[in-house]
DNA sequence: GTGAATACTTAGCAGTGCTAACGATTATGC
DNA sequence: GCATAATCGTTAGCACTGCTAAGTATTCAC
């Protein structure tokens, strides 16, 4: 079921935008990736409140345990693309579920370093696991061709994220 | 800039989730491409506001629109792999904005067939343009060999979240 | 040392997702 | 035919994420 074009009686999700026809191939593209990336979010996340640890969540503190340093609360929102406000909310909530701590620098009075708290380390362990479990036991299904297939296209589009900034 | 490992320097967003040294490559592989959703979203969410079509209201104009016939709101909740409440709002947010329309089923009192207009096909053709429009500059700069490899990619991912259903 | 710049926080808005509970309608079983 | 069950959609209310605007505290620049 390659879903490459809707047809009227196909409203099936992976296949939303691709509608093709009369469009250029790269927007078809960019259509389908980013169709695909909606209802791929919309499924996972239904693994993350077992583990109280919603996607930004996960996301940010993946960012501290695997930096394996402090960071500013201003270095994560970049790293993270949200804006301070935004960064703040989800550090205050990772805080309070004791995964982080928040320190005050001693060079620079202004500036808040955040650092994965060993609870941390372990629920990201076993968080991240979780949510992206279901995921891995289809990619372990497939063909070796395909899933190499499915490696070198995410290859390419963490190049083009990364260009997007 | 591959991005495949994190390194102890390199709190990238492509990267965030790509730690990989000790877990199974398939877990490895299924981190990448869910960070890669993630920040992909993130990023296109920004184009939104100047539509009115967030990413869920985008979406579901586009099943109606490709779909191309009126859906009841439950097969529209279930294309979006959404629940029926929060197809309801989708709806009335799209209604108030003139792009769809409710109807009551003559045949069955309970069921609202839902019809896009044809300001919502318009509306669609050119927000959903918009929104991919940044994405769609970037992947006509790939050279061909990687836009090869993204589309096959894409087509791999799209089977996979059919089955994650 | 005063004023500008920087880092973070607070407050408040909009949007999306869920569950629980409810009304309306249709289907079923006797 | 009628009571009961099942189905469809909505409303209400919660949690979460994202933003901008505005405020506080600290540091930098002159």
């Amino acid at each position: 079921m390659p879903a490459r074009r809707a047809r009227a009686s196909d409203p099936s999700p992976a296949s939303a935008y691709a509608s093709g026809a009369t469009e250029a191939p790269d927007t078809d593209l960019a259509d389908r990736v980013h169709s695909a990336a909606i209802h791929l979010l919309r499924r996972l996340r239904r693994e993350d409140s077992r583990w109280g640890l919603s996607a930004p969540r996960l996301s940010a503190l993946s960012v501290l345990v695997f930096g394996n340093r402090a960071l500013t609360l201003g270095e994560l929102a970049t790293a993270e693309q949200v804006k301070p406000p935004t960064m703040t909310r989800l550090v205050s909530a990772l805080e309070s579920q004791g995964l982080v701590t928040r320190d005050g620098d001693p060079h620079d009075g202004r500036v808040v370093r955040i650092r994965a708290t060993a609870k941390g380390r372990t629920l990201l362990m076993r968080g991240r696991a979780a949510r992206v479990a279901a995921l891995s036991a289809e990619l372990r299904a497939l063909p070796a061709a395909e899933r190499q297939a499915l490696t070198d296209g995410v290859r390419v589009l963490e190049r083009v994220i990364a260009r997007l900034q």
